[in-house]
DNA sequence: TGATGCTTTT
């Protein structure tokens, strides 16, 4: 009771004190202070008081410490372990036990087995509702959103669950956030406001970031300002939001105004402000906030926040220097440093620093056609026409191994999500958008300024067949169908499974004026309002 | 006398 007892508050020290000067340890004894460690995460003392109970003998083996132990292993993703425990359970016929099954189903999920996850669940005879919680958040955290949708629904139907319950519930939010599902997320919204968790700073955050994710970020940004007390994760997860909606300016406002409600940034909080500076070509500012990042706060900069800083630099045109700050970091360079590199000596016309950042993405990723055809577009701006010759004939060469994942847009209309993929021809109203699409063209040409560069196309075919491919862009077709199919006045948000290319991104802001409509796009990467003409991201992406 | 679940990152 002791043990429990000063664990509960948070004193784990004095737990452990009080265990050890015991004369006589018992089971419960052992699997008190075990569990104390797992909830934790102090995975060290869990795991080696477990191996300690197990030597001191005549310890039998409970569903107990068995839970307790795989929550410990959970946090320190430990496959092994957990799979002679699954064992010992089934042995022992332990794993039809509520506890055992939920912990296990845990661990895998979180170790990145979902399948033996979602095994361990079927199988169970009895699951609590955090049995079903759990298997939500874990199909969550391996990306399977619409899974994670389907066993919410499974387990509404469910009788005698108590459902909505805030993990759960959050996940599930999350799950809308991956999968930009605004009706959906929509609708979630509104089970939180029956239950009353809005306040709730892990509900607060999932929806912050679903609303963001639909590209509505002015309906985040509303829930955000509603929180009363808002912790650390949430003015995170606000901050991200601007910074990919390129929003810098309430990036720096938020950043200082989180610090006047007396919260520290951490290094999250640096990833999102220094992304943004990224964004805008902020340099003045980026190298400001890295000083403060390491001066002040005394965080140490990971490899992601020198990526950004990478991005920061290159982007403004410093090429060399962001050059050297690759090499003199403490991390080898990535292939988005790279990239990033070599699309500002594109734009900026270093053939020689191209080649180099170039090379190292050939050899990192072999499989992305987009490096041969940055290089070849940045010998061609320096009228390096042997260099662009070149470039193409090594593409050529490694054809057989270049993934081009295809492109993919969708938006939502009404209770409808429709999906169009490059050059689609099944939709069963093709032939009406195909029509709008000609139309739009012809618009966009004569009053939006909009012109054709077949330079995007990365397939390597004749000029007019790369016309062709170009004009048939996913984001394109679904530009066109949420035009034919949402009423006047209501924006078009379409989301991408790939980065926009330059040319939908000019066709976007000529639809934008030509037609008075809001467009918002999300790719893999940001958020482009497009209105009037322009694009949030002021052509700098 | 003891056990399992949630949000943010280039």
């Amino acid at each position: 009771m002791l043990i429990n007892m000063y664990s509960k508050c948070g004193s784990e020290v004095s737990a452990r004190k009080v265990f050890d000067r015991m004369t006589e340890r018992t089971l419960v004894s052992y699997n008190t202070i075990i569990s104390a460690y797992a909830q934790k995460g102090d995975e060290e003392n869990a795991l080696f008081l477990f191996v300690q109970m197990r030597r001191e003998g005549n310890n039998p083996l409970t569903e107990f410490t068995v839970s307790s132990v795989l929550c410990a292993c959970a946090s320190k993703c430990d496959v092994l372990t957990s799979k002679q425990l699954h064992c010992f359970s089934i042995k022992n016929s332990m794993d039809e036990n509520v506890f055992v099954g939920t912990a296990l189903l845990d661990v895998y999920s979180k170790s990145g087995f979902v399948h033996d996850a979602s095994r361990v669940f079927e199988g169970m005879p009895e699951k609590s509702d955090v049995t079903w919680s759990s298997m939500a958040a874990g199909l969550v955290q391996n990306k399977l959103y619409e899974e994670a949708l389907v066993l919410y629904t499974r387990a509404r139907a469910t009788t005698g669950l108590e459902t909505d319950n805030k993990f759960t519930i959050s996940s599930i939010i999350s799950a809308c956030a991956g999968l930009a599902a605004f009706i959906e997320g929509r609708q979630v919204h509104s089970v939180v406001c029956k239950t009353g968790f809005e306040s709730n700073n892990f509900i607060a955050s999932s929806l912050v970031d679903m609303y963001a994710k639909c590209g509505a970020i002015k309906d985040a940004f509303r829930l955000f300002q509603n929180i009363q007390d808002k912790n650390l994760v949430l003015w995170n997860v606000m901050i991200s939001a601007l910074a990919k909606h390129s929003r810098s300016l309430e990036v720096m406002v938020l950043f200082e105004k989180m610090q006047q409600a007396g919260l520290e940034p951490d290094e999250v909080t640096y990833i999102s402000v220094l992304s943004a500076c990224g964004h805008m070509g902020l340099v003045k500012e980026g190298r400001t906030y890295f000083y403060l990042m390491t001066e002040l706060h005394h965080l140490s900069p990971n490899v992601l926040h020198y990526s950004c800083m990478v991005d920061v630099l290159s982007r403004a045109g410093l090429v060399r220097e962001a050059y050297e700050l690759m090499k003199d970091m403490p991390f080898d360079p990535t292939a988005p440093m790279w990239g990033s590199l070599l699309g500002s000596c594109r734009v900026h016309g270093n053939v020689e620093l191209a080649e180099v950042a170039a090379g190292n993405l050939f050899e990192i990723e072999p499989g992305n056609a987009a490096n041969y055809v940055m290089l070849s577009n940045t010998y061609a701006a320096g009228r390096q026409w042997e260099g662009v010759a070149s470039t193409r004939k090594l593409l050529k060469e490694n054809d057989g191994v270049m993934k081009k994942e295809r492109g993919k847009s969708w938006v939502e209309i009404k209770d409808k999500v429709h999906t169009f993929m490059a050059g689609e021809r099944k939709h069963p109203r093709i032939m009406e958008i195909l029509l709008e699409l000609d139309r739009l063209m012809e618009e966009t040409k004569k009053r939006g300024g909009y012109k054709p560069d077949a330079g995007y196309e990365l397939h390597d075919v004749e000029q007019g067949k790369k016309l062709e491919l170009l004009k048939h862009h996913s984001e394109k077709l679904a530009v066109c169908f949420g035009l034919m199919s949402l009423p006047e006045g209501i924006p078009i948000r379409i989301m991408k499974n790939l980065r926009i290319c330059g040319d939908c991104h000019s066709f976007m802001k000529s639809v934008s004026s030509v037609e008075g409509r809001e467009i918002i796009v999300r790719d893999t990467n940001r958020f482009h309002h497009f209105w009037n003409g322009h694009c949030s991201c002021n052509d700098f992406w």
